[in-house]
DNA sequence: ATGTTTTGTCCAGATATTTGTCAAAATACA
DNA sequence: TGTATTTTGACAAATATCTGGACAAAACAT
């Protein structure tokens, strides 16, 4: 009554052995019986016969400490911090450690690169997912989008436009790796409490992969997406910016002819922009794009109002990251209330 | 043998006794009488003196659990997770009876549409997600699917068809669906050993949205599903038979345009299949199409060869899952079973 | 470099739990 | 009639798990 979202009682009817869950966190049986003698974690009911009994939020428990282990935490203060959560809504929130991009290739990730891309131009769907899967739990999932998914990506890409694979093909793993990145996008916690960034194709624009990237990075990082993929028509800048109040609006491109769409947003943002008198103080968004169009022509930037975001996907995140920072700086001082957790 | 049943049509359920149950899957018959004495699975039917029936659907389940037995999970976990899918399926299946369409889902069911439909118009894509996985906690998910995700996408669809809703609002409505599809279908158990479905969009086709919720549907009933998407092209067609060997090609089409261009299919496959002496006894696979195109203009189907899957997603499952199952079970008994003779 | 703490793994005998098989009497099927 | 099937309980083999101690590798502190 007083928590308006208490959950509506999950009783965990389900338990498991301690087999099935050594399986599930990947924890061998061992190391979870050490852990209940040394550090009473889990606290496990038991069965007549002495067998332990896990329960689901448990499990959920152990998967979090597992993922601070693989982090290079020790297992006793990984234990401990998880024991001061209380819900497991809190664990499920936390699982996801933002973690700067890096430069430096992991040899074992590129290693994980070519196992992928067999495995994709083997039609091996449910193979590559496991790949990456496992790509995750060692490494951090920031690192795994930028040094495996993209190089594949555009390995694939590079392939196809070279007529070396048939579009099926193409297809298929284009369909795999977008599903995966989805999948990552929505996992990723609670975003801030900051005016959405929009993340859109150019029009006419078809190619939303690196988009895809970007948003999952951006998610990673606790900024709230709202996600529009392929071509979206510059006509409905006005109405969104209505909707939505984005604070951002990033459009890729990775043709020259969508780069050329793209130069005329201006039009539908300003003339909205006068249409009306600015009763609550709406501030426009800020307009940036990026996509390969622009490093390939480096001039179509000249004709493209707003900002490049850069070459890279890398680049462009952090790019976005710290505009992003400057903006909720500017809330905060303006004395707006952020959503207060405790 | 020679019965007058020369209807080879596959019968609505052929039933099979026990002995001849055992001899197909391998399973001892006392096996069998244990695991309905103590899991109740399968829920056979039985004769006037309390013989047991297996129905076609109860071995295959059968066949997939001595799968998961032979790779060594216990025999009880095999079958819980068998069951926890059979009641989706169950569901799917019962929804191919052409009854009255006043056949009301579940008022609950019919609630959840609205409430997502208006999550998705605000932009929320997050409470949007919270609705359907609430929704699945409670119905199966085979009827969420149908109930829910189809309606909203088709009332989507049809606002933006008439003009009142903006682009954007349409793209990110059916990005938030469709991910949460391709997080389904990748949910889905583990697949019979079967050659794949194909799935794919007609050439030039966009709306891939009907097509995903086919997917999810067929995967859940455990049958491997290859995912292409949008647009394939003809031309790959036969490189694509060569590859994976699928047991059937599914193609969707809404506008006329691409129906007509996808009638061209079997010139590229019959050049392939003259080209190759059959070294290999290769059996082309069986394509099947669907779509709203073939609704709307009846006559389109005439002029495109193969078999027309039905008006609606639930009839197309129906049919496509009679498909397969017919092909395992030739596959399965090369001599004549003739057990279900009542 | 050295000493201390942490941590995962292994061992071995004892229990628990799961699971397939069997027996026997009764009934159904063809 | 002879074969097939059902039911129930019992039983033994196969697996899983428990306990507590010992130990070595790794991490950490000095």
């Amino acid at each position: 009554m007083s928590n308006p979202h208490s959950t509506d009682l999950p009783r965990e009817r389900p338990l498991f052995g301690i087999g099935a869950v050594a399986q599930i966190t990947g924890i061998p049986e061992g190391t979870l019986r050490v852990w209940e003698r040394r550090y009473h974690f889990p606290q496990t009911a038991r069965t007549r016969g002495r067998h332990r009994l896990y329960s689901q939020d448990m499990v959920l428990q152990l998967l979090w400490v597992k993922m601070r282990l693989d982090q290079g935490m020790r297992a006793g203060q990984a234990i401990h911090a998880c024991q001061q959560t209380e819900r497991a809504t809190a664990v499920a929130t936390a699982l996801h450690q933002p973690l700067p991009p890096s430069e430096m290739p992991d040899p074992q990730l590129v290693d994980t690169r070519a196992m992928l891309l067999d495995a994709l131009l083997a039609y091996e769907g449910d193979r590559a997912t496991a790949i990456l899967d496992e790509a995750i739990a060692r490494h951090a999932l920031a690192a795994v989008v930028l040094d495996v998914v993209g190089p594949v990506m555009a390995a694939i890409g590079e392939s196809w436009c070279h007529g070396n694979l048939e579009v099926a093909t193409e297809h298929f793993a284009t369909n795999v790796l977008r599903q995966q990145l989805l999948n990552w996008m929505q996992a990723s916690p609670a975003p801030y409490d900051v005016r959405p960034v929009v993340l859109a194709c150019a029009p006419e624009e078809l190619h939303e992969g690196s988009l895809l990237m970007l948003s999952v990075l951006l998610r990673l990082a606790r900024w709230p997406v709202v996600y529009l993929g392929q071509a979206l028509p510059l006509m409905d800048l006005g109405a969104l910016v209505d909707r939505i109040h984005p604070s951002l609006i990033v459009f890729v491109a990775m043709s020259e002819a969508s780069a050329l769409a793209l130069a005329e947003w201006p039009r539908w943002l300003e003339a909205r922009g006068e249409a009306q008198d600015a009763q609550p103080p709406i501030t426009l968004p800020i307009i940036g794009y990026g996509g390969r169009a622009f490093i390939e022509k480096p001039d179509l930037a000249r004709h493209v109002p707003g900002t490049l975001l850069g070459a890279t996907i890398a680049e462009g995140y952090q790019r976005i990251h710290r505009v992003l920072l400057n903006l909720t700086a500017l809330r905060q001082e303006n004395g707006e209330r952020t959503a207060g957790s405790g």
